[in-house]
DNA sequence: TCATAATAGGACTAAAAGGATCCTATTACT
DNA sequence: AGTAATAGGATCCTTTTAGTCCTATTATGA
């Protein structure tokens, strides 16, 4: 019933992605840092948000990280699937049938009503908006510091 | 993000008892048999929801399992944090502070508000409700039985 | 053109949690 | 008192997760 460390660190670095300018590309090693990730393990962050063309990857000296598509199309929910697969509350909702009570199984109805809640909480929220969004300002100057970094290298 | 196998079985048990008379008396193997849960795994589960306070078990011959309150009174929420313990969906929800990147996270905010709502949901289902549901007849044979069988032995 | 340095990609290893099983203590019935 | 039936707890194995290391690739500079 929670997220895994991966996928809240995948999440992480598209955020900090989507709140650069819009083709950056940036170095995995400014990622990790910024974000706190540590550095070996975001390699493999990486890797899954490849593989699932949410990201672009580019190698070699300057190379680096790059949305592969606009922040505005990307939501929370295809970054959280893209590490850990597809969503679903419980066994007997990821298989249709594979539960043999199903027919008369009292609780199934009531996770798949909670599922459906949920993804589409997540489908609602894009990275442009959490790039948007400065998190919980509290503290003046690490709020200005986040905002105003604009990293126009 | 899912939940895990005991705590699925243990709203099913819970289910179960509550779909009996009030204060029935119910053996764990005929709670297995009817909800399809291997009957040595059952005794964990069993024992977790005893120690939570959420049914009572009497031990010995003509023992078995019985709902400590009545099923109204008991919400899907709690069942499942007794097994699980509290719902957290990602690390930074669980203790305040444990993010050093707290103050300018911005995707903390979603997981608190999308917490919040599954809550919610989990707190506005109580055993009584579940207990009534015939959940999807499709088989009008089996929803005949399940609903036909009040087990008053 | 070649060597070098920086970077991502993938394989691999330890640690933790989940899932399941067995044995023991307890109680009622004979 | 003996026996059978039942829950309780401890234990073991499997799967997942978290993290690290090494290798392949690419641009840059000589």
């Amino acid at each position: 019933m929670k997220l895994t460390r991966e996928a809240d660190y995948a999440v992480r670095v598209v955020v900090e992605l989507a709140s650069r300018p819009p083709a950056a590309i940036v170095p995995s090693r400014a990622i990790a840092e910024q974000q706190q990730i540590p550095g070996a393990f975001l390699a493999k962050v990486v890797c899954g948000l490849a593989r699932a063309g949410l990201i672009r990857t580019l190698r070699g000296s300057g190379g680096g990280l790059q949305l592969a598509r606009p922040a505005a199309e990307t939501t929370l929910r295809q970054v959280v699937e893209a590490i850990e697969g597809p969503i679903r509350l419980n066994r007997c909702l990821r298989e249709p049938g594979a539960c043999p009570l199903q027919s008369r199984c009292q609780v199934h109805g009531v996770w798949r009503r909670v599922q459906e809640l949920l993804l589409r909480e997540l489908d609602a929220v894009t990275m442009a908006e959490l790039a948007r969004t400065p998190g919980e300002p509290r503290d003046p100057r690490t709020a200005g510091a986040s905002a105003g970094a604009p990293a126009g290298s």
